[in-house]
DNA sequence: TCCAATATTATGC
DNA sequence: GCATAATATTGGA
């Protein structure tokens, strides 16, 4: 697929602040915190598909109940083509974590049948492209401390806090 | 093709 | 606790 597939960003405002999502032809491929500002301008939702459009309705829903601490349940088809194979494997396992529950970075390399690549399991929740909705934030370290997170450690302990998921330190 | 970086983990002190 | 080695995957020179 060398075709150049049009991307559209939306804003999302929610208690927490502005995310904004971005869609692809196949589904949402990427979410992006608030605090920093957004580089790329996010569309107001003039001039979206309809298609677009119904899914951004269940992805503003979805969020809402992810900030506090639900499974949201009428998501939008996540576009994880942008990944590799390995990442996909990786966070195909994340989206299975329910809410609640917490995974290491190790159980996920034993789960793809890789137990030493838990490196890699790292730099693939790195890659993430859609956080939140593929739960990153429940992934934690050995001994249950928080690894990282690419909005912000601060993030991953907020969203954390609210699935009642206590973490050292 | 090779080298360095990484949101780790296990071991030893 | 802190330092070190081992290990898989990725991205850039």
């Amino acid at each position: 697929m060398k075709k150049k597939n049009e991307l559209v960003e939306v804003a999302i405002p929610t208690a927490d602040g502005e995310f904004v999502a971005r869609y692809s032809e196949s589904g949402l491929c990427g979410l992006r915190f608030p605090g920093g500002r957004n580089a790329s301008r996010p569309e107001n939702g003039a001039g979206v598909s309809g298609q677009i459009r119904k899914w951004h309705e269940r992805t503003v829903e979805g969020l809402s109940n992810a900030l506090e601490g639900r499974d949201p349940k009428n998501l939008p088809p996540i576009d994880l083509s942008a990944g590799t194979e390995f990442q996909r494997r990786v966070w195909e396992t994340m989206r299975t974590i329910a809410c609640g529950r917490t995974l290491t970075y190790g159980e996920i390399a034993k789960r793809i049948g890789k137990p030493k690549a838990v490196r890699a399991v790292g730099g693939a929740c790195g890659a993430n492209p859609v956080p939140v909705f593929v739960p990153c934030h429940r992934v934690l370290a050995a001994n249950q401390r928080l690894g990282g997170f690419s909005g912000g450690l601060d993030w991953k302990r907020r969203l954390l806090e609210r699935e009642s998921i206590k973490v050292l330190l």
